[in-house]
RNA sequence: GGGCGAAUACCAGAGUGGCCAAAUGGGGCAGACUGUAAAUCUGCUGGUUUAUACCUUCGGUGGUUCGAAUCCAUCUUCGCCCA
């Protein structure tokens, strides 16, 4: 994998790049639609690659080693040929489940003890095992096993729970550097940054991380439950330690706002829920602000999605038929909400980087900001 | 013409003397959702700008009772059955 750093923004630490893997490229900053499963939920791949113009998709390690399985994924290929999706993919290496599946497991040195939420059948998550699965399932960027603390995490659970990931980090590093890619491209390895919202900790772990000199580098542990602005502030200290000419990935995030602070500050790989499951209940964000379907207020609303939108779900379909979708339970709600989302999410970051490589990005933030935070 | 049964909030439907502004479901209104255990979850849904408070409601009218959605009489409407 290789990044080439193209443009930074003048009064900004916002900058535009190129990710080149073996399933093509990636222009920077990006978003990437979450498909967990091996699919974005309700979205077809043509319309991924064609109308959203995703470049890169994620999946995630727990949820795909439950279900279908690794024996099934390396009897398909990987997950490219499973899925069909040709562009690049990203796996998440479970470390969020640890977080999110709190009440059904327990961090040990050796590893993460799940109780898969399916069947409650027990297993262990390690760091070498993690990149192991990684491997079967051919993901182009992998992601270190971590643990991700809530954001009121108190200083000593922070500092301890630091400690695990980074020991963690040097075991998955290790077996990562031991093994190469089972289908015949290559695969890169983030290791992420964690500290919760403790500055000295997000510095050191911002250090340790970047010794490393991987391919590109995650800030993880944000936006879970930690008011925003901490959030931004704790982005600043780790992106100012983190390498400049390796790609920055904040896991997880987020709101349109969120985004665009995010890439203010340096990053320039963000993945989110947002767009598809608030978009799956009835919630659309646009360039003039977010808009709730279900309301009444959209009933008689005949005009388009979004007129000047960067998918044809926004010219289709009107905000009265959308919401009539939505009242009525038909799965082409979901399916027009999510693609439109993501169309949105995809073309605010493509507006960016447009902007940043215009060099004036610190003049269109601020207006941008502004209209994606309206409620319509 | 005769007999039986039923009428409850937007809809369906519990409740058969006080704990009833009235269960439950649907519908409606609004909110939440950040590396997806989520096509999910939460709140409200007679009125009074807030209410553990008051007012108006259970087909109509008139009674019984300290007290009625609940009991009685009668009327109206609907359904079923018999001629």
């Amino acid at each position: 994998m290789d990044f080439e750093l193209q443009a930074t923004a003048p009064g900004s630490a916002a900058r535009a790049g190129l990710i080149t893997t073996d399933h093509g490229t990636i222009e920077t900053p990006i978003f990437m639609p979450v498909g967990t499963l091996g699919s974005v939920k309700g979205v077809h791949q043509h319309e991924l690659r064609d109308d959203v113009k995703a470049q890169i998709i994620l999946g995630n390690t727990y949820h795909l080693y439950l279900r279908p399985g690794i024996e099934i994924l390396e009897r398909a290929g990987g997950l490219h040929r499973f899925n069909g999706w040709e562009r690049p993919i990203l796996t998440d290496s479970g470390g969020f489940q640890v977080f999110s599946l709190s009440g059904n497991r327990k961090l040990t040195e050796e590893g993460a003890h799940f109780r898969s939420h399916i069947d409650g059948s027990r297993h262990l998550f390690t760091p070498e095992g993690v990149v192991d699965i990684e491997r079967s399932i051919g993901a182009d960027i992998m992601m270190a096993l971590d643990e991700c603390p809530p954001g009121t995490s108190d200083y000593d659970y922070a500092r301890k729970s630091l400690g695990l990931t980074h020991r963690w980090l040097a075991r998955g590093w290790k077996r990562y550097k031991e093994t190469e890619g089972r289908y015949g491209y290559t695969q890169a390895y983030f290791p992420i940054v964690q500290g919760c919202t403790y500055k000295d900790l997000r510095t050191e772990s911002a250090k340790y991380v970047a010794d490393f000199g991987a391919d590109g580098n995650a800030i993880g542990g944000l936006a879970v439950g930690e008011p925003a602005e901490v959030m931004y502030d704790m982005i600043e200290v780790v992106n100012d330690i983190l390498p400049k000419d390796k790609p920055r990935y904040l896991m997880g995030v987020g709101t349109p706002a969120n985004i665009l602070e995010a890439i203010d500050r340096g990053v320039d790989m963000m993945d989110c829920v947002m767009p598809t499951r608030n978009g799956r209940n009835g919630m659309l964000f646009t360039s003039e602000g977010i808009m709730n379907m279900r309301n009444k207020k959209w009933a008689d609303d005949f005009s388009p999605i979004q007129e000047d939108g960067p998918s044809y779900v926004d010219r289709v379909y009107s905000r009265a038929y959308l919401r009539h979708l939505f009242i009525s339970q038909e799965l082409l709600a979901m399916q027009i909400a999510s693609i439109h989302n993501l169309a949105f999410y995809l073309w605010l970051v493509g507006e960016a980087r447009r902007h940043i490589m215009a060099g004036d990005f610190d003049v269109w933030k601020p207006v941008m900001l502004e209209r994606v935070t309206r409620r319509l």
